[in-house]
DNA sequence: TGTTTGTTTATAAACACCGCA
DNA sequence: TATGCGGTGTTTATAAACAAA
């Protein structure tokens, strides 16, 4: 019972428990309980495959990869046509893929292109199937070196939807199940496999959400109009409880909070300013490009594809192996902790240091889709924050952070690795933990050390060395300095500029902090 | 979307989403993946239920209620057998429990004997069958007005258990599965109704259980005894997963906090001190026992009794029922808030206020009860913590704070209700959401109103108010007063003296500061 | 009355680390 | 010594209860 585990280290979201691929379940959702039969999932020809709508009792969905041959196509509907016979489902949506192994990697600006390109019809949850999107196709930059075969991505070709005998759209709006295509007579198949759920969680896609966002701030009914807009998935085959699971999300994790307009007539989520890691769905790609050098790497490789990122692996590499039996765990909040995990910043910058041209991209992409903005209050509130010192901020992590943090044992996470998207909260500086006044002597507390004020440059398990000071053999080499080194430092000071509110910073995306990135 | 619902004042967990009550479900847990049969529960006559034991295969539980007659247990039995005939279960539970409506409403001590005669044989999960203990039955203490039926408990009546063909014990230990009592032979029918899930949520009971040690400490192993040992459904009944949810909440809820010891061997989790309500099972005996004057009130009431116990319900009574169109919502954690919901603390206060009896009982038992303890170091790691003005804490807030707090709407909530328990973990100040420097001037965030400084006496929506000071039409009357009222003398003054380590206020639970109650 | 939004609890599971057999 | 397993700890997913607007 010692130790805690790193943080399980998600790049992609972790293998579901349950809905593995959403492929099994039943309509109802909420409000039928039945045991959720066995999943209705069957394979043809080529690949495709033949599912039950999740939310939809007379309509399946034939997922059809992007390699299959049309004869195959025909084939399978034939078979499942002359299986279900007359009483079959009377709907059936065809959605097309890419039939790579690994679904969820993307050329270069493939995901940009649909950002600015997410002309949603802004009557709201009226998009009916009439709705079109228009695709910038190629963004005709090929920043990066790796701009492969995914370059000219199959993703352009659309593959409207038949639909066989489109009656009896019926019930199945018991509660979370207010699915805004009715009809469902036309899907557009984006680039991504509509059919495969996507790799993050949702913390992550709601933080690519309010962070697309000039302003940072969302609704709740953006943010789902967001996620539906960028992983269709979500739209079209996800069972309505991720919306629960949405609105979950907000609320648990203290990295999203609620604000509320001064008449008090709307609500809008943004991310915790200290613990914004602005992560937005190019990272990813630009991430993903630069890790995925070629699409020949080991399936696993790329499923595992881990990116730690702590920023100094301050520990000389012949660090013992063996940990030296000192406390920890992770989370494990200090009571005088200040900071905790501020890994991704660290990370971000790492994470951008190698190719230029995709800030010079990412800026502009962002620029682009300012004027797709149209619901969240922007401007109308008078957002003018003062933007204090707020460059400075970001700006104190080149991509080579201070040397000082060194003789803290970075507990070797996972395999070595150096490859992960954290996208998970992170824990930052007056939390919840933060006592003042008892007296744990007698406990070893982790010992965080605030050697590196700054922040964002503290290693993963900062929290967990074991002091040992008191009782313990105290023969660990990180001594602790849990003095009471002072939390106002700490907030006042680098966290000053962080009002992400207005244009001044709103929509730069690090590219103009990293100096040595221009 | 405004306004966010009130908690939703829980005193008994709220109503189970999935397994009622645990009468369904099949072993196998975490390894099998079945969808959970359909349960198999049957009814006999006197009320008598025979269920499937959840993680033993071969075993099923009889629910006898007090009222049953012999002849109706000897008649479902052998209907029972007769059922199933010799490919019947192997083993069966005979469990008896009480019958009254209200299942979980005791009599005065009932609980504080058990606790203070949880004799579990320390070999930790090697209690077997021969596993006795002595219930000192009645502390023949009648404190309180309301000494009435139960005061001679039936749960005095054991009932030994009788095995049928005690052979076959086997699989069943995949994963979370390692129950205890391999061969179940006895049991003892304590006084909670056995066969009934206990109406606490886990939170609740995890505090009941750190609570009930001195130095407030407890392994994660201990935490699970102790709520075998005065929850035996958990032993007996519940699904294996129950521990896995333990673990859960322990690691979810920053109101827990793990310590680790000096040498780094062993883990022990703490309440986050300043989030410590002290709350025992005793204290919610002794509110049933307040609130519940005559066991004939409508079991609706029974089971939605609520105590909100706002100190002071400032608002004067005309506050017009129109929540003034502010934001609120709760939760929605301030950028500079301070102290949010600290309701039950003073809620403890008038807990007991009016009875002061409970409190040498309550007192004597914890001491009582010292002698049992054996697992968690105590004073072995030196707790000689200070106790710097301690006391003075929670003495600040006699049953009636102070009125100053005047001015801000409490929202009513519930039903204008004014008895519950919450037990959920309450948010303190230095949240997670201390942001120093933002920018908030364009979004409302609840007016956090300092007035109040020493804490404990905020009304419940302190943070949700409306002040639109920037742009709103400013009609609320609850000024804004987000000015940079330091945390510092939040949490360096009220908050001060909360280290319950040592022996000077670790059992004296509340009697000791309460000075108009002795 | 029914829907949307928000908060909280319960449950299952994935996954990591650790001690130990 | 290697290795697997069980206990512990962290995190995500999902469903649901319930409250408020
Ligand atoms: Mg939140
Ligand atoms: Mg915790």
């Amino acid at each position: 019972m010692r130790r805690s585990p790193t943080r399980p280290l998600i790049l992609k979201r972790r293998k579901l428990p349950f809905h593995q691929n959403a492929t099994d379940s039943q309509p109802g959702e909420s409000g039928s309980k039945e045991p959720s039969k066995p999943a209705a999932t069957q394979s043809f020809s080529d690949g495709i495959r033949i599912m039950d709508h999740p939310s939809m009792s007379d309509t399946q969905v034939v997922v059809i990869p992007e390699t299959a041959e049309v004869q195959s196509v025909i084939g399978a509907l034939t078979a499942k046509d002359n299986e279900c016979g007359a009483q079959g489902p009377n709907k059936l949506i065809l959605l097309s893929g890419s039939g790579s192994d690994n679904k969820w990697d993307y050329g270069p600006d493939s995901q940009s292109a649909a950002e600015g390109a997410a002309t949603r019809s802004t009557e709201g949850h009226k998009v009916k199937a009439e709705t079109t999107r228009s695709f910038p196709v190629n963004k005709d930059i090929n920043c990066g070196p790796f701009d492969d075969s995914l370059t000219d991505l199959h993703w352009l070709g659309k593959m409207s939807t038949c639909a066989l005998e489109p009656n009896s759209t019926k019930q199945l709006s018991s509660k979370e199940n207010q699915n805004p295509l009715q009809t469902f007579q036309v899907q557009y198949a984006p680039q991504q496999p509509i059919s495969e759920r996507p790799p993050y969680s949702y913390i992550a896609m709601i933080q690519f959400a309010i962070n697309s966002r000039k302003n940072r701030r969302m609704t709740l009914k953006e943010i789902y109009m967001w996620i539906e807009d960028n992983f269709p998935y979500y739209r079209d085959v996800a069972k309505p409880g991720w919306k629960n699971s949405i609105r979950h999300n907000l609320s648990l994790h203290d990295l999203f909070i609620r604000e509320t307009s001064p008449d008090g007539k709307m609500s809008f989520w943004t991310i915790r300013p200290e613990a914004n890691r602005y992560l937005t769905l190019d990272h990813v790609y630009k991430h993903q490009k630069r890790t995925l050098p070629d699409k020949n790497t080991d399936f696993k490789v790329e499923v595992k594809e881990e990116v730690v990122c702590v920023p100094i692996k301050c520990e000389t590499p012949k660090a013992p192996p063996k940990r030296q039996a000192s406390s920890s765990q992770r989370k494990q909040r200090l009571v005088h902790s200040v900071n905790e995990e501020p890994v991704l910043l660290c990370h971000e910058s790492n994470f951008f240091d190698s190719d230029a041209s995709t800030f010079q991209d990412n800026l502009r992409i962002e620029i682009a889709e300012d004027k797709h903005e149209q619901e969240s209050p922007d401007r109308e509130f008078s957002f003018k924050s003062p933007i204090k010192s707020s460059s400075h901020f970001t700006l104190s992590t080149p991509s080579k952070p201070p040397s000082h943090v060194a003789s803290f044992k970075v507990t070797p996470v996972g395999k070595g690795s150096q490859n992960i998207l954290d996208f998970s909260p992170i824990r930052t500086p007056g939390g919840p933990t933060v006592t003042p006044r008892h007296d744990y002597t007698t406990f070893s507390f982790s010992s965080t050390p605030f050697k590196d004020l700054p922040l964002f440059n503290s290693p993963r398990e900062l929290l967990t060395s074991a002091p040992s000071r008191v009782t313990g053999p105290a023969e660990s080499p990180t001594e602790c300095l849990k003095s009471s080194c002072s939390r106002e430092l700490l907030q006042g000071g680098s966290f000053s500029g962080l009002d992400d509110d207005d244009l001044g910073m709103a929509n730069i995306s690090w590219s103009e902090f990293i100096p040595q990135l221009k």
